[in-house]
DNA sequence: GTGAAAGCGCTAACAT
DNA sequence: ATGTTAGCGCTTTCAC
């Protein structure tokens, strides 16, 4: 590699005998460029092997074409899915998305959102962890891009894609209730944030209608990972009175709450019934395949990059807009009847 | 909001009665400023509400502190793992990462790298379709930035992070040899990358070892994803010479044959022997678990991040620097023997 | 259709 | 320790 300094616009100008501005215009396709002056300048880039420096551009337009998107956990497939198709839809626009993890630390989020904006990102999808933090309030209400909120609630006018938790919950439990179930376990997510909120209420709501008061013992709200989950079903499974059926809350509940049933030898659906959130290979494939409350999270990071894109490109600048999501209980071979 | 400019490091000066040099010095932490004058300067910043500018930063100091990462397809676990370990690592430092998903097209792939030139990323993280693509070649061999592969092998001097596949499959092959398998079937990801071709090469050496031929028509090669997995398995248990065994070669490919063997009413291991490479929550809480040749994913992420900073931070300008991963072979409960 | 010139907001070298 | 100055490489009026 021979240590010339790379090509500027200026060079450009030099070799081909041009001026600036004719350059510039060549290099964003501005009609107003002779066919012989576009030939001159092309042939001098080539010659030089120019490449345009786009961090200048930005300076100037004050547009970076990059996207913020803050999750709490990449490895998470729900937000590894949201990310892949925002990041397809985006890519065909011109923008390239950047991600941060959070590990659900408000104080991170603070920190990468203050960090997103001395980068001058052109717009932010968000999964914050607690919707009411004051800080994040704060600094959210100052923010001057497109913000597009993933299963968020905030008192802020953002765009937000939202799933109906409540409704999904609910019928799940319906359908454990009509089974005969009467104790049912919930394992889920936080409650600051909305799809934890949101499970619980419709828990509590399928209760309600069915006019069976529950234990609250049962629902156990706390974070998305496999740990809590298989943690919170070895205590559930534990209790004197113990469930008959499970709930887990969150896709990465799951395997925890598998695991869980293998060490104590609690078979599906003969000794206990199940059910999961979100679809996915190990929902599908297990032995017994588990009933889920399903929704399509390849279609949230797609609604979520078309939210903003509309905001970018100018042709939307009314309030905020909201796309909900329904969930479908898609049945299996996990729930069993309950007589007892 | 109210539509005031943004205030700028000019601002910052004339509120605070400081020079530009100042501002800049107390923005950067440059030990040579006075208490005073650095207190003078907070107040100001504080009072005007201002955030610098990382990009009019970026434009002088030729660092973006971005790095870009290209992978076929994030929704992939595989790399949401690696992404998500790299990025924590990253971040620490006060890097960001741009994810671009590539779809296993070269022709993507070199405009990406292009686009990721345009915007001065500081480092690449990359894992490509085509070892061999000369267009991919010919831009990346004038690329100025440090570049760390996945996976891959490539005639250039980068820094690489890379697992001993043909190892891991050899080990595989021989443990299905060794239950008396001989018609083993093997679906895996393209040959025109590095785990394609090791892992082909571990399978046919096993073969060798064993002093055995192999049926060149059992070994099908193709792309990562479930569906090809599910013909491919579809079309070996048709052969009128069906194999006794399936080897899934990339994490992907596993749902892909689970689902072709329920279809087919095919059970493991009685009717057949299943091994799988990468463990996920689906290998490992299948009934029965699968056997898997595993390694530490989150730890390509990492390493890949380590490579990089190490570049970044200057404390290494030595040659092009491998980390090569080992896989072990995890026993579980669908291999079965087979003495036909 | 094209050129000249101003400046986006910052850093760093130099001077004091 | 601090101020002054000159750009980084580009886009965009404004003339012509």
């Amino acid at each position: 590699m021979v240590d010339k300094k790379k090509p500027t616009i200026h060079d450009v100008a030099r070799v081909s005998g041009k001026s600036l501005g004719t350059i510039s215009r060549v290099l964003n396709e501005h009609p107003s460029v002779s066919i012989k002056a576009r030939a001159a300048v092309e042939e001098a880039i080539k010659k030089l092997g120019y490449t345009p420096n786009a961090i200048a551009a930005s300076l100037r337009t004050r547009s970076t074409k990059l996207i913020g998107m803050m999750v709490t956990d990449l490895s998470n497939p729900l937000f590894a899915i949201m990310a892949n198709t925002a990041e397809n839809l985006l890519q065909e626009s011109g923008y390239s998305l950047i991600i941060a993890n959070t590990h659900d630390n408000s104080d991170a989020e603070v920190m990468l959102i203050e960090l997103f904006i001395k980068r001058k990102l052109d717009g932010l999808i968000l999964s914050l962890h607690d919707e009411k933090n004051p800080k994040l309030e704060k600094i959210l209400k100052s923010i001057s891009v497109p913000v597009v909120l993933l299963d968020r609630e905030m008192s802020l006018p953002f765009d937000a894609v939202m799933t109906d938790h409540e409704h999904g919950m609910r019928q799940a439990v319906e359908y454990l209730l009509g089974l005969g179930h009467t104790r049912i376990g919930l394992v889920t997510v936080s409650e600051l944030a909305s799809p934890g909120r949101g499970r619980i209420q419709g828990y509590a709501k399928a209760y309600e209608n069915a006019g069976i008061e529950f234990d609250k013992n049962l629902v156990r709200c706390g974070s998305l990972d496999a740990d809590f989950g298989y943690q919170e079903a070895i205590s559930l499974l534990g209790l004197s009175g113990p469930p008959t059926a499970l709930i887990a809350g969150g896709n990465q509940i799951l395997p925890g709450i598998l695991r869980a049933l293998t060490r104590l030898e609690i078979s599906i659906p003969d000794d206990i019934s199940l059910i999961s959130c979100d679809d996915t290979p190990l929902s599908e494939l297990s032995k017994p395949a588990i009933t889920v409350i399903d929704r399509d999270i390849s279609s949230i990071g797609t609604a979520a990059a078309k939210l903003l894109l509309r905001r970018l490109e100018g042709s939307d600048d009314g309030g905020a807009r909201q796309v909900v999501l329904d969930t479908d209980l898609v049945l299996r071979a996990s729930c069993g009847r309950r007589d007892d």
